[in-house]
DNA sequence: GGTATGCAAATAAGG
DNA sequence: CCCTTATTTGCATAC
């Protein structure tokens, strides 16, 4: 699956300022496409991001008036931060392609000039709607580090009853130990001996293994 | 006021 | 059901 955008999530790398992200992604030709022969090449939703901003803006509303409208037209709401990347062409060759439809929807049901007959097709709604995002209070997450350190991995039983302790849904608490272990994963790639201990020497070090017992 | 962005919830897909 | 991995998505807040 060749996910096309370089690294984003670049905590202090920043590029810099335009239009560029987008590696290449040829047309992803073949098996999963039965509805609807889309077959966008990075140059297409390039262009149709920045065309799609311009409109959106000539018609004289915001990024979040679109993502609501988006709501209410398909039932997928997104953020503004969504519209947001996807004009940017911030999010990943496979993102953009799904968002395409919608947003291009969206620009025809609302800019009347363009001649859009009509417009019967569903664009598969995705079902179920997406949760809205839980915000974890500083406190509640210094209890659930907390336990982590003490065990990264609880059992089922032992997250209901932290959840219960913490008034969160068992649900939330799960998944925040499964990131948690995942984000324990990034931070540490290979071995490391001592996680944050006393950073003796906490200093530059692109190699992942350095000094061997 | 919108718009950009870091961090990280929530989700998808294979076990 | 739970896990992992990879990814999508948005809250918060800085521009």
């Amino acid at each position: 699956a060749p996910a096309l955008h370089h690294g984003l999530r670049d905590p202090l790398g920043a590029e810099e300022a335009g239009a560029h992200e987008l590696a290449a992604s040829p047309p992803p030709l073949g098996p999963p496409e039965p509805s609807d022969e889309d077959a966008p090449s990075s140059d297409d939703l390039e262009q149709f991001a920045k065309q799609f901003k311009q409109r959106r803006i000539k018609l004289g509303f915001t990024q979040a008036d679109v993502g609501l409208a988006l709501g209410t037209l398909y039932g997928n709401v997104f953020s503004q931060t969504t519209i947001c990347r996807f004009e940017a062409l911030q999010l990943s060759f496979k993102n953009m392609c799904k968002l395409k439809p919608l947003l291009n929807k969206w620009l025809e049901e609302t800019d009347s000039s363009t001649g859009s007959p009509t417009n019967l097709d569903k664009i598969a709604a995705q079902g179920r709607k997406r949760k809205k995002r839980t915000s974890i209070e500083v406190g509640v997450k210094g209890a659930l580090e907390n336990h982590f350190l003490k065990c990264p991995k609880p059992s089922a039983h032992e997250i209901t009853s932290l959840a219960d302790s913490l008034q969160l849904e068992k649900e939330v608490v799960r998944v925040w130990f499964c990131n948690r272990r995942q984000k324990e994963k990034r931070m540490t790639p290979a071995g490391v001996p001592h996680p944050p201990m006393e950073d003796v020497y906490a200093q530059a070090d692109t190699s992942p293994l350095h000094h061997a017992l």
